[in-house]
DNA sequence: GCCAACGTTGGC
DNA sequence: GCCAACGTTGGC
C-alpha cells in the first residue's frame, strides 16, 4: 500500500464536502498536469491512503485522510465542454487525463499546518514543503505518514 | 495583491 | 529542439 498527498482549494472542495458526499465518495477530477496524471494512471491503487491538503487558503495544511476506492480511469470532464476542466485538444478515443475515486476516512481535529511540516525534521523534505512546488498530487513515505498521524 | 516557481506554448 | 513569453499555482 502507498501513501499520497492530494491538494485542493477548500473553497472549491474541502474535507467536509467529501464527507457529505453519498458513500462519502467522490471522483477526484480536473488533474491537468502530466506528472500528477502519471501517478493517477499508473501508481495510485485501490486501498492506498491519502492526506487531504487544503491549499491557497488562510491556514494551508492537512485536513484529514481519504482512501482510494477506485484506481485510475479516464477523467470524462476533459470531454465535457461545460466543465471547467474541459480540454478541447483531447480526443475521446485516446484518454489523456485520468481520475481516481476517493472515500472519506477521517477529519483531523485540527489542521496539521504547512508550518508544522516545514519545521519537522522528518517532514521538511516533503514535496509540499518545497518553495514553489505546484504539483497537486505527491507521494508520501510511510515514515512521513506515520509521523503526521502521531502528531495530528 | 504580490511575486517566485515552473509547466506549457509557440516562434524561429 | 531551443528558449522567451505567458499563464497558473500557491504561500505570504
Amino acid at each position: 500500500m502507498s501513501y499520497w498527498l492530494f491538494k485542493s482549494e477548500p473553497e472549491t472542495f474541502n474535507i467536509n464536502d467529501l464527507a457529505k458526499k453519498p458513500n462519502k465518495t467522490e471522483h477526484w477530477d480536473g488533474v491537468r498536469n502530466y506528472q500528477a496524471r502519471n501517478f493517477i494512471r499508473d501508481d495510485i491503487k485501490k486501498g492506498d491512503q491519502g492526506f487531504f491538503y487544503h491549499s491557497s487558503c488562510k491556514v494551508p495544511g492537512i485536513a484529514g485522510i481519504f482512501e482510494i476506492v477506485k484506481s485510475g480511469y479516464p477523467d470524462y470532464t476533459a470531454w465535457d465542454p461545460t466543465s471547467d476542466h474541459f480540454d478541447p485538444t483531447c480526443s475521446s478515443d485516446d484518454p489523456r487525463w485520468f481520475m481516481v475515486d476517493v472515500r472519506f476516512v477521517k477529519k483531523f481535529d485540527r489542521i496539521f499546518t504547512l508550518d508544522e511540516i516545514k519545521n519537522n525534521p522528518v517532514l521538511e523534505k516533503m514535496a509540499v514543503a518545497r518553495r514553489g512546488n505546484r504539483l497537486s498530487i505527491t507521494p508520501v513515505t510511510e515514515h512521513e505518514w506515520k509521523t503526521i498521524l502521531k502528531l495530528a
